[in-house]
Parts: C-alpha cells; structure tokens; sequence
DNA sequence: GGGTGGGCTGGAAACGTTTCCACCCTCCGG
DNA sequence: CCGGAGGGTGGAAACGTTTCCAGCCCACCC
C-alpha cells in the first residue's frame, strides 16, 4: 500500500538512510561501489523520493499559486503560460486558482499561501484590495501583482500602459476619420479600465486643440461595464437603438469589441466603413473576426514570463545565504510594458476628410 | 523569519501541541476554557497550520494535476475550469502542466506523480503511450484520461463519442446538399481525429446507399494534419489551388475550420452558398466568426467537471477505512458523451433538393 | 469509601526527508 | 611509529503536524 521509502532502499542496499540521501541529491562524496549498489536498489524498487517531506525539511516546495478571474477568459491563458514557462525553467510548477472577481480573497487563497504549499504567488487581474491582502499574504512570501493594480500593496508589479494603449486607440480612430467615439469602457474602479478610459480623454482633448475638426467629447458616449462579450453586444445595441450617432467605437477590451460587432452586424452597419472598430488586448480570436479587428495588442505571453521570472529573483533572493547589509526586502519593482497598435480590417478606411457620414 | 508554529500557539496559550491541534481540527473533546485560551492565541500570534507538515502525516495534498497539451488552445480552460470547480468542492487545487505534445511524460509528471504532490492526475489530451505510463504512475495513485484515450492504460476515461460526432457533422454537410465534402483531419493515430474521421466515412458510404445522389468519397478529399488554425488555413488554400472541386467542408475541429474560412474567403468563394463549412468543439470563438461557425459541440466544461467527478470519487474510495471484499480497485469506468450539432450560418443554406427532415 | 468511568490533557511516536556531528578507516609525512 | 588529515559512513536531531496511549482528576454509583 504504502510507497517505498528511502528507508526501503537504505535497507535493500545495506547502507544508512543518510547514505541513500546523498546518492538521490548528489552530495557529498561516497564511494563508487555504494553509489552503485544503492542506485541498484533504488532502480529494483522503483524508489522515487517524496517531495512533500522534502519541502517539510526545506521550508519550499517548489510550487507557485496563480491567481486569474476565470481562465476560459481568453485573455488569461497566454498568460498562465507565460508564467508557467518562465517558472518551470527553475523547477517550479503552477497551482491554478480561479477568483471569479471575488472581492475578497478565499479560502483557496489562505489555504495556498499561508499553509506554506507554494512559494509564491502572482495575482492576475484579481480585484481585492490591499489591507486585507496585506494582512493576509505571509512576510516572507514573495507576490507578483499583475494587469490590474492593487494600490497600497507592497509587491512587485507587472502592467502595461493603459492610458498610453486608450491613447493609441482613440488617436488612430481619429486618424481614419471618426468624430464622434463611443466608448465601451470596464468596470468603474478597475485600474485597467480607468487607465484605457484616461487615454480615450486625452486623445479628444488634445484632438480637439489641434488643427482636424473637432472630435466631439460626449458623456453620452462612454458606457461603463464587465468585460464581457454579452455586454459589449448590449451596449451597442442599446446606443443604436436610442439612435446615439457614432462613427467610430474604441472598446476597452476585445471581448467588448467582438459583442460590438455583432450588434453592429444586426443592425446592417459596416465596419469600418459606417463605424470603425478598435479593441484592447490582441486575444487570439480577435484576427480571426470578421472583420478581423484592429486592437492594442497586450504582449500578455510576455507579461506572464515577466511576472514569473520577478517572482523567480525573489525566489532566489530569498533563497540565498548573505543578507545585504540593511533591508532584508529590496523596494518593490515596477514594469510598465508599452502596448502597440495592431490595425487590421475593423479600422481600414480611406482616409477621408469630411465626407459623408452614417 | 520562520513562521509561528503549533509550538509557538501551545507555548501562549500554555497547553501542550496536541491540545492545539485538538482546537485547530475541531476533534476530540477539549474544554471550553483551554479552546478559548487556544484560539486566543492563534490570533494573537496569527498562526496558520502548516499543510505540508500535515500533508506529510495524512499522506495526501489536496492537490491533482491536470495536464493538457497547451492550455492557450482555445479547447482546455474550459476543461481547466471544469475540473478545477469539481475538485475545489472537495477542498482540492489544480496543479496544471503543459505538455505540448511532447511524445513522453516529461520531468514535471515525474515530480508531481511520484513525489506524492498530488493525491490523483487528469490526462487531457496527452499522446504518452500506455506502457511508460502504467510503470510511472504509482500503483496507488488514481489518474483520469480525458479526450483523447490511451488505450491499454487501466485508469477512468471521459470522452466524446467521435465517431458519432464526425458522423453528425457529415450528415448535416449531406443533408444541406453538399456531394463533395472536404475532410480537414487531425493528426494520424490521435484517437479523437480518428473517431471523427470514422464518423465521416461512415456517412458518406450509408448515404451512397440511401436514395440521395451519390456523394463521393474521394481519398483525395481527406487531408491530415495538426489542429490548428495555420493547417487549416494552408491545406484549405492548397486545395484550392490545386483545382479540387468540393463544396463542404468538415474540418476535424474548430480551429481548422476558421482557418479554412480564411482561405475561402481568400479565395472569393462564398459560405455557406459555394461551400458549406462546419468544425468541431464548439469553441467560443465558434459563435464569433463570420458567418458564425457551425459545428459539433462538444461540452467541455462538462467533460472536466465529470472528470473531476471521477477522480474526487476515486479518492474517496481510497481513502475509505473499509475495502470491498475482492478488488481493491474496481473496475475502470468509462463514460461517453454525445456531442450534439450546433448549426450556425456556415451551413445555412436552402435545401437543394426536396429533403426534408430534422 | 473504594472502584469505575469519562472528560481533558500531555508525552511521544510516527510521517520521510536532510544534515550536523561523530566516528572509523587508511594513508601520508615526519 | 605516531599524529593528523580527510574520505566514507552511520546515528540522530530536526522540519511541523497528527494521533495513540496513558494518566490525571473528578463525579458518580454501589
């Protein structure tokens, strides 16, 4: 029933448990002929030895949590991905834990992090706020925080621009011609959210000082909501129907667009010639619309490799023997990756100057 | 630096570690004066258990592994998510592995099965033969193979019925009035491509027979290849190009098909009135293409719930103080679920000629 | 008033490793 | 011939729990 033990082999090869451990890692000399009989043993009965009580001696197993609002949300898997290659390089593997937008860490969370079964810890796009995190999460356990932010947590972090990604977006719609923006943002708080929605101002302002026609900025305009698909069909159904006019649509995430999309599709606008659509993040399906969307292109493979390799120095910081002289825990690093423009179809227009509209 | 121990919250509350961990479990009778004490303690010194030590008693994480070959294909996390809701009722974390198709279990599988990290595993899509799997799994050690399966390995197995789903899908193709119908097919010796592939040549010889014209069944029709979009797309184009006549296509899965859609598209050719296109999976962006996809659904989200089902049940069993007489383990189970055809507008078409039927 | 039994509690042995320490050789230099 | 160095090895104490077992105390019953 019971698996064979380092006891079993030391027995088998008529050698100490002591002696077994070092064959198994490596360490310290013995002699040739022990070496070979105690790997015989180990290779007649099949030994492999047990992690768990491993991780109990070194205070470490080698996992890591992460933590994504849902991950059939296709922007999260590249993601996880991403952050499983640049840890399994150094061993590590990945315990997936799904929020669903919780507003408060679970008991998934307390069990993983505070139990000690994983090393580290990435937060997605996780809506908690920082006091109870911070009380939660143990002194000595390295986070990564990414996508959104979570301001007052002392943790690294990992983001793109958002305002700059609301910024292209709004500006490239401007560039092919559209006036009046809709704007279907994320939900009111969310960093992300606010960052793409702060772009999408500026663009109309500083538009609106330079020399093209004006490009009206109407609160009538900007919606707020989840980053679903559903809700991005309902919103645009909604402004078309209250006959809002609109030319272009700047979507604070892919998923918004796609359901823009097809609303626009029911109600016979074309895209772009009658409305110009733009995206956020570059998920995979996103080239695959039809029209295949322009959108800012999140490097989110890339985000989650970072993510992983900031949660690996600690990792290893932590790790070492000698303390640098003063703070145990160097400041917290910040990455801010720039996003890019990826125009495709949903955005190609002529460039026209103040020619018919709607 | 170390965090606060059973030993530290006994020393406080000044009582001995068995009477802590009485409190912290809840079993066993402990006076209501000492549990106070107890649980006084705790929060004062904001212990929390340690759960690889208890791990290391218990002979169980609860943790399971999942593998799947990339979990940035749109098909797994759907599964990911079944299968981590199904387990997180019974207080188990998915640890998730990314195969990538390799040919062998690698390391990872390694660490994970037989260093006792996981209490049971899902194989998802792996192409590991039986023979190195059965010697690396630990005899004691409950695994479930879903999706594609791997015959000769004795473990529970969730999956579709293939064949009848190529058979749906090939069906319908005929029934909208297609007569040559281009088979976009997975990779040989994958069971799922198989069963498909079976499934449709099942329906073009039984509709040989039947009253309708003779639809063809040409080798040159069937094309085999990765599930992915880029093969898809390429081997669409090839027969294109290559002057093939056809006007349907069942492309393996869904992703194939959306390539295909682009080739089509390409090449001026309209869907569904030139060529009718259906996929398989039923994958969220199924619905978002233009025209939208029509398909053989199959439920993924339910296939990883069932298959965390089976394991959580397993484990159970396992853990149960009382064996059933004979067979410690019983028998294998296997379940088989039917796919069901979602149409769309890829296969919208009149009916050609007079048939009329569900 | 001496069992008897039950409610509470503590000691200590597991669980399967790693690693410190001590020991025994053998071999070498003086 | 002796001292010491150092390679090879084993014993045993950790790591932080659970749980068995034994013991204490007190109330209760004959």
């Amino acid at each position: 029933m019971s698996r064979t033990t380092m006891r079993d082999v030391a027995r088998e090869a008529g050698v100490s448990i002591a002696t077994v451990s070092r064959v198994v890692n490596g360490v310290d000399a013995v002699a040739e002929s022990t070496r070979r009989r105690v790997l015989e043993a180990i290779r007649r009965l099949n030994y492999s030895p047990n992690l768990v009580a491993k991780s109990l001696v070194h205070r470490g197993t080698r996992n890591v949590a992460l933590f994504v609002p849902d991950i059939m949300n296709p922007f999260f898997p590249a993601i996880a991905r991403g952050v499983a290659d640049a840890v399994a390089s150094e061993g590590y593997t990945v315990v997936l834990c799904n929020t669903d937008d919780s507003t408060e860490p679970g008991p998934h969370f307390e069990r993983l992090l505070r139990g000690n079964f994983v090393d580290g810890a990435i937060l997605c796009g996780t809506a908690w706020d920082a006091a109870p995190l911070s009380e939660l999460i143990p002194a000595d356990l390295p986070v990564v925080v990414m996508d959104r932010r979570v301001p007052g947590l002392r943790a690294d972090s990992v983001e793109i621009d958002n305002r700059l990604g609301g910024l292209m977006a709004t500006r490239h719609l401007l560039d092919v011609g559209c006036r009046r923006i809709l704007h279907l943002g994320g939900p009111v708080g969310v960093s992300t959210a606010e960052g793409r929605l702060a772009g999408y101002l500026e663009a109309l302002c500083s538009g609106a000082a330079d020399e093209r026609d004006a490009a009206e900025a109407d609160s009538d305009l900007i919606t707020r909501g989840p980053f679903r698909a559903e809700s991005g069909y309902s919103r645009t159904r909604a402004a078309l129907e209250s006959g809002l006019s609109f030319d272009g649509i700047f979507a604070a995430n892919d998923l918004l667009a796609l359901g823009a999309l097809q609303a626009l599709r029911q109600f016979g606008r074309r895209v772009p010639e009658d409305v110009a659509v733009i995206g956020f993040d570059d998920i995979y399906m996103a080239a695959l619309a039809l029209p295949p969307l322009s959108t800012v292109a999140q490097p989110t493979y890339r985000l989650g490799t970072i993510a992983g390799r900031m949660l690996m120095d600690r990792l290893d910081r932590s790790a070492s023997p000698a303390q640098p002289p003063a703070h145990p825990q160097p400041e917290p690093k910040r990455v801010v990756l720039e996003p890019s423009l990826r125009i495709r179809e949903s955005t190609r227009r002529e460039r026209v100057q103040g020619s018919e509209e709607e």
